[in-house]
DNA sequence: TGCTCATTTGGCCATTTAGCCAAATACGCA
DNA sequence: TGCGTATTTGGCTAAATGGCCAAATGAGCA
């Protein structure tokens, strides 16, 4: 694989990371639904330390996700890139695939 | 966010977790092109280990993106969930974003 | 059976990641 | 200025990941 290819690749990569983790997909939904949505309510909803889900909201900033806007001494935090969204429908189509995979497997034991 | 919530997002997180690194990609986008190649293929295009390619595709494969045929001695891979492509349109509207963004960033500390 | 090629598995090490706590920073308000 | 609230940063530890090498497995063939 050459270096341009690699770097193309590697820049795919990074944004996948930012979003594969449990917390940062939710928050992702959160901000398909909310449009804007501060850290203290997240925090709330999550559940974890806030410097936690601050630290899960500046992955997904620097991946270009999302974008923040101080107001008063909020932060806020949108959606960069609503297209996130389309993601979704395959992830759900690999694993309800999956599971129907699994459950053959299971019966075909069972047999 | 309740058990049955985060099991959603884990099991999203980790088809993403599976897509996140750049040798993977790369395996992905040869097999929306090529249909059916077998490890050997991988390796010699990609430069790394067979052993490490192998655990490549054995991700790929546990988390559902793709299947393997056995055939004389070799094995072969394929896709077995396409929509997989949709989401590189995505990142790419991402990264071109982003790329603008940190134009414009670069452009604003000379002036 | 014994040899060879293709692939996978196990082991090891270096690096990265997620989480918490504590401390720092930023803002608004009296 | 000084206090309280919101958020971020630094530091630490435990766990996961990616890569290589070496060894094991499996198929085909003499």
């Amino acid at each position: 694989m050459d270096a341009k290819t690699l770097a193309k690749f590697e820049a795919r990569a990074e944004i996948l990371k930012a979003m594969a983790h449990a917390t940062r997909l939710y928050i992702l939904d959160v901000l398909l639904k909310e449009d804007e949505v501060c850290v203290g309510d997240f925090t709330a909803q999550i559940g974890a330390d806030a410097s936690t889900v601050s630290k899960h909201l500046s992955v997904l900033k620097s991946a270009g996700l999302i974008s923040d806007v101080k107001r008063g001494n909020q932060v806020f935090y949108r959606l960069s890139t609503p297209c996130v969204l389309r993601f979704f429908d395959c992830a759900e189509a690999v694993i309800k695939k999956r599971t129907a995979e699994q459950i053959k497997v299971a019966q075909s034991i069972n047999e």
